[in-house]
DNA sequence: CAATAGTGCAAACGAATGTTCTGAATACAA
DNA sequence: TTGTATTCAGAACATTCGTTTGCACTATTG
């Protein structure tokens, strides 16, 4: 059980100061700035923790270089810049999504990105993106040319939003999950549409739609 | 006629660098970096292009701080860093909205943010939001809850989805737009919904829908 | 107790980096 | 042309900043 063991305290401030500090001035903070903030009497305190933050997989440092510091994410993953997340496909009635039927697709390169807020991406690590074609979603207030950011991930919790494959129709949909017994209830949005009832095992679960973006103009 | 002289290539080529240096390493550039990176054979010179840069507005400079160089959007704002933005209140039918009516309210400080994409505020400059409240907006395939990004303004281009004002009724509403004469159309974005006719001195614009963003989970 | 790892402190070194100085080449207007 | 502003070059300077070294204190373990 070597997964955990407590944070210092006075590393967890460190830590929490250059992601303070990045916010507010666009750039991370050096040594020096660190040492003032935290009231630590020597830059080589400073250092050391950064180095055990390092080994701890918070951060990465470049050596030599001034201001150095790289904050990472959830996901091992620097986490500057502009967040773009994968629109790896289309979503549309009756039709299966070209990145997950030819799976075997060039590791990535090719396709259409969406800029999304920051904390999206700390907050759920890695996602992508579908663009919706059509107005089939328009039960679930999901237009065409809506773009749905997706967690991806096997799992869903009752209520979520998912992204589901219905294997014997061969058809992706956007649906509010539910697990009843054996069977899963996929509700539209919208409560006065009917609920689609599947038998466990015809239900694929893709991922978990964390946001609904519309651009316009 | 003072607006823009022709910007020298080698100006231009160090802002390009800039902003690419900082898309690729989270961090800004060194004078030096500029100087490998553009071929030029002098931090002076370096120095020099970005003292002009400075005094055309493009970019700020912290004296004496490494990497301080802070590029400005269009705004004039520094472009780096978690972009929020103030929702300054909830729109609903058939009811002002707070922030609009209270004008007098402090200057800022206590709205909710909400992050956007930091492309939105680079193409757009200031940017408000508008929390939806209420069902009333599901003509506009907007649901409860959502949040809408608005571009201030008093103008709007036939076909925006604008928040307008009605004088008369005092209610706020998201439309879209027509001018048509004297007259304005104001029409939900659901086309089977009859639009609104209105004098166009009973409608007061107040801005542009440019996002419409949905949290789910 | 001794041994060891973890943490904190002070000081100094040296590389990285912003700044300044002097001069010259270039462009442009009178 | 002449003059003036702009742009560039080279070198040196001053500060910032990452890094290292040596030592001390604490806590845990055997």
């Amino acid at each position: 059980m070597v997964f955990k063991k407590k944070m210092p305290a006075r590393r967890q401030q460190i830590l929490d100061f250059i992601r303070e500090f990045r916010n507010d001035n666009g750039i991370p903070p050096t040594v020096r700035d660190i040492q003032h903030a935290c009231e630590i009497s020597s830059t080589s305190v400073v250092d050391y923790n950064l180095h055990k933050l390092r080994e701890a997989g918070f951060l990465n440092r470049k050596p030599d270089v001034a201001r150095g510091i790289e904050l990472l994410d959830a996901m091992g993953q620097p986490d500057f810049g502009p967040h773009k997340v994968q629109i790896v496909g289309a979503i549309a009635a009756g039709q299966p999504i070209p990145a997950f039927s030819s799976e075997g697709s060039a590791s990535s390169a090719e396709f259409d990105t969406i800029e999304v807020a920051p904390e999206l991406q700390r907050r759920f690590g890695e996602l992508y993106a579908l663009s919706v074609k059509g107005t089939s979603m328009i039960d679930a207030l999901i237009d065409d040319g809506d773009v749905v950011i997706i967690k991806p991930g096997q799992e869903a919790n009752n209520g979520d939003m998912v992204v589901a494959w219905l294997v014997s129709q061969e058809e992706a949909t956007l649906k509010k999950f539910y697990l009843e017994g054996d069977r899963v209830r996929l509700q539209p949005a919208n409560s006065q549409m009917e609920p689609i009832y599947c038998s466990a095992d015809n239900v694929e679960i893709h991922g978990k739609v964390v946001e609904v973006i519309r651009k316009l103009g």
